[in-house]
DNA sequence: GCATAATTCAAACAAACGTTTGATTGATAT
DNA sequence: ATATCAATCAAACGTTTGTTTGAATTATGC
């Protein structure tokens, strides 16, 4: 009973349908409560298929969150990268961009926001690893870029306002809600870019060395 | 088999036994993670128990969920009402001191942030519907509020904004970790006030009416 | 003290879960 | 054709799930 990780055999379309049907409902009824019965059943193959393509319920959902996380993410290391080959001196802004500007692109697999925004919160252990090493390296680049971005705020603290920005993405793509795939792209873009304006203005801020009597106005 | 929710009998002590092992396993197991069983077995009470004095699980998580919201969401309410009956014109920043100070105070529910950060992010509708229903006077509040704080911004941003500000709390009460009751209350308050700078930020900026040719220095 | 109601308990219920098995199909290569 | 291996299938495995039952226990009111 092998377990055929990357194999390129005929039916590989079984498994394209496994990860379809999985992470859908990875979606609508988060990890916990989606079984692999429901999985089998939605893509219309055996029970037992999803064990033998993905090893288990574990291995399947790494495996949905590896296909959605690796192209978005590369996307922005790529970005990343041409902005940093380019210029001496980067804004804040176009870091942001380069962070945020994939999640409103079309040409990419549309239900990735929505699995993000479920898998990062789930409690149980391994996934949460995975997902960690999904995304580790993006954060430390990308918080390197805002350190040297902003040199006026200390590492520690923009870091502390780069997982601010992250929450404020994972609470936004939340609200993209499940499924709409034929959502109006021209708000999703919108509220992206209002949120590098938010992101923008809140890593840039200077930290007040009194916060008494800062806006007591009468 | 009467299912007393509000009873004063002789042992309530059972009644909140159960909620603690609720709430602590709900944080780190998650909804769907935690079973009856498990929460019998913690708080040291019979099985049927849980059915008996909740109705069934959902009804013993939104009794966990409404024990947690409620005196953090008093606590916000009441301070804004001082505000506004206080001073014409409120700033940013105390709106939202308003708002997140009481995640760092010692006096409350301490695991009540974990709770928080939990639930709003399951799945269940159900359970959806209960954690809108506790903060929907939290939000409509202190958006009107912003509104009238920051008249430069339009309400439908302002609104935005402070989701934006929301999701950077739950993922920092996040970071905060389950069990850190003996945790030291400085750096929470430390972080807190971080956020408080970076939302006062955020709130407040202008959006750029050209976002091209913003920063591209070279 | 006695009746009455509220609470706790051990035990069982059916249903759903992830996983495994062994046979069967289909294609590939010699 | 035949041997070989990957893939699919129906069926069952043992657990665990939420919930229910009816008896036992405890507290309350008179």
């Amino acid at each position: 009973m092998p377990t055929p990780q990357s194999s390129k055999s005929v039916s590989a379309d079984t498994r394209e349908r496994i990860l379809d049907a999985a992470e859908l409902l990875l979606i609508e009824k988060g990890c916990g409560g989606t079984s692999l019965r429901a999985i089998a059943s939605n893509a219309n193959v055996n029970l037992a298929a999803t064990n033998y393509h993905f090893g288990g319920k574990e291995g399947l959902f790494a495996a949905v969150i590896h296909r959605c996380a690796r192209p978005i993410n590369e996307q922005r290391l790529a970005s990343l990268d041409m902005l940093e080959a380019q210029q001496s001196h980067i804004s804040t802004r176009e870091i942001l961009k380069a962070l945020l500007d994939p999640l409103a692109s079309n040409n990419l697999p549309e239900r990735l926001p929505a699995v993000m925004n479920r898998v990062t919160s789930e409690p149980d252990e391994n996934l949460r690893a995975i997902v960690q090493a999904e995304f580790s390296e993006v954060s430390s680049r990308f918080i390197a870029a805002l350190t040297r971005a902003i040199p006026q705020v200390e590492e520690e603290e923009i870091s502390l306002r780069f997982y601010f920005v992250i929450g404020s993405m994972l609470h936004l793509v939340g609200l993209f809600g499940p499924l709409t795939s034929a959502e109006d792209d021209n708000t999703r873009s919108q509220k992206i870019n209002a949120l590098v304006n938010f992101g923008v203005a809140g890593l840039e801020t200077e930290s007040p060395t009194n916060i008494h009597s800062q806006g007591t106005s009468e």
